[in-house]
DNA sequence: TAAAATATTTAGATTAATCGAAATAATAAT
DNA sequence: ATTATTATTTCGATTAATCTAAATATTTTA
């Protein structure tokens, strides 16, 4: 029985630690997907850490070709390091879905224990969750779950309250997650993975009706409007 | 959001370490429960560790008064120290069970799963994952789960080949796991929670008759009868 | 373009977890 | 009661991850 931390498992992308990929993934975020150089002090605070921490730690990362670094030059992920990032993005999306699906799990309940799971070597556990989840494709806040490959579906997500009257969608998430407002979405039945058409814009104020499911309409405020959000099914 | 590793949660008892968890485990098991002290090249040999790990591992333990220990004489498990195994056993066949009974697991593939994930740090999790598996009492190899407070219901559970003619019981485990031993179980249908009722003993070998399930009878040899376990039900 | 402000890295420590080798204690054998 | 064997601990190192303070580089501002 092998009781302690570092398993070693494969061995193409070399083990990364819980904290390795932690920053991984900050790096992933901050650099909205590899778009642009993260900076130590950004970074730092993503991460609540010294920004000479955040130094000790590109240099390891960069040793293990997980991202490009020169210094003073900020940090970039690598091809390498964007496929481990999605793979853990990927986890803890996951993750997401099962605790709120199958959990019942409050919205701002989920980061602290997915922030855990997220870190667990299996590949098999992960098919089977995913299987067991019915292969979703967003997770609850309506962020994408890319597949075991990194691939992401990149759907759009527009709110409301910026598509043309007559359009239909299903809801991929929400902007915001006050309690309230969650207990409203809630009343009037509306939750991930509804789908919602827009039948009427009020031009003076911006509300909007629309149609459940197809079944009843009702008419939203434009701050509701503005805080659902529609992928185009 | 907080990336990082150790999390404090609650602060009586003290958090431990993926690592201490690992030790507190293997002490209360090699000691059956509190009973004995435990070696330090006992637990050296259980963790796979060198022996003089193992001794400064003890001394942290022991700062924090997770165990008993005066150097040379071994080491004992303190109350607070049981109290925190039982937590980890809890979760880890928790764990186990969620695996088998909704992701379908294999019984071999369960523990280096299971040895990650009893470590999460989430009190509402194991509430919500043990209310979603219908509160079981037992994990898929028939160990018994401690509750909340650590309180074990030891129910007996004894092999076939010990008990009378006559008994009706459920399968709540079997001694070993080989994979051949499993495929056999499985053809002819025996699983855990299977009711058994034991019809026959032939004395000149000790192979017995069984009826699964109230339906079919068949005779099982009596290396299977001695690897079946029971609770009377 | 030189000084000031800001960002980043290096230097030097610390703590957890590990190891091998050497020292010491406990136990078993003669 | 010595001696030999075995078990355990101590010693000194190592690696990952962190920190503070000091040094250095970059950028901004005057
Ligand atoms: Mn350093
Ligand atoms: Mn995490
Ligand atoms: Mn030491
Ligand atoms: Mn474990």
């Amino acid at each position: 029985m092998r009781y302690n931390q570092p398993l070693p498992i494969a061995t193409n992308t070399p083990m990364l630690s819980f904290v390795e990929e932690n920053y991984l993934k900050a790096i992933y975020h901050l650099s909205e997907a590899g778009k642009r150089p993260v900076n130590t002090n950004a970074l730092a605070e993503e991460m609540k850490t010294a920004p000479a921490s955040v130094s000790d730690m590109i240099k390891r990362l960069s040793e293990k070709r997980m991202v490009d670094y020169q210094k003073y030059r900020g940090v970039n992920i690598s091809e390498k390091g964007k496929i481990k990032a999605l793979h853990v993005i990927r986890q803890h999306r996951i993750w997401k879905v099962f605790l709120v699906e199958k959990l019942n799990f409050q919205w701002d309940q989920l980061d602290e224990v997915a922030e855990q799971l997220e870190h667990i070597k299996s590949p098999l556990l992960f098919q089977r969750l995913d299987e067991f989840l019915g292969f979703p494709k967003f997770d609850p806040h309506g962020d994408p779950i890319p597949d075991e490959n990194g691939q992401l579906i990149e759907k759009r997500k527009d709110p409301i309250a910026q598509l043309p009257v007559g359009t239909a969608g299903i809801v991929v998430g929400v902007n915001g997650s006050s309690a309230s407002f969650l207990k409203y979405l809630d009343k009037v039945g509306i939750s991930i993975g509804t789908r919602l058409q827009i039948v009427d814009r009020m031009e003076f104020d911006g509300s909007v009706d629309i149609t459940i499911d197809g079944k009843k309409t009702i008419t939203i405020s434009p701050t509701v409007a503005e805080n659902i959000l529609l992928s185009e099914a």
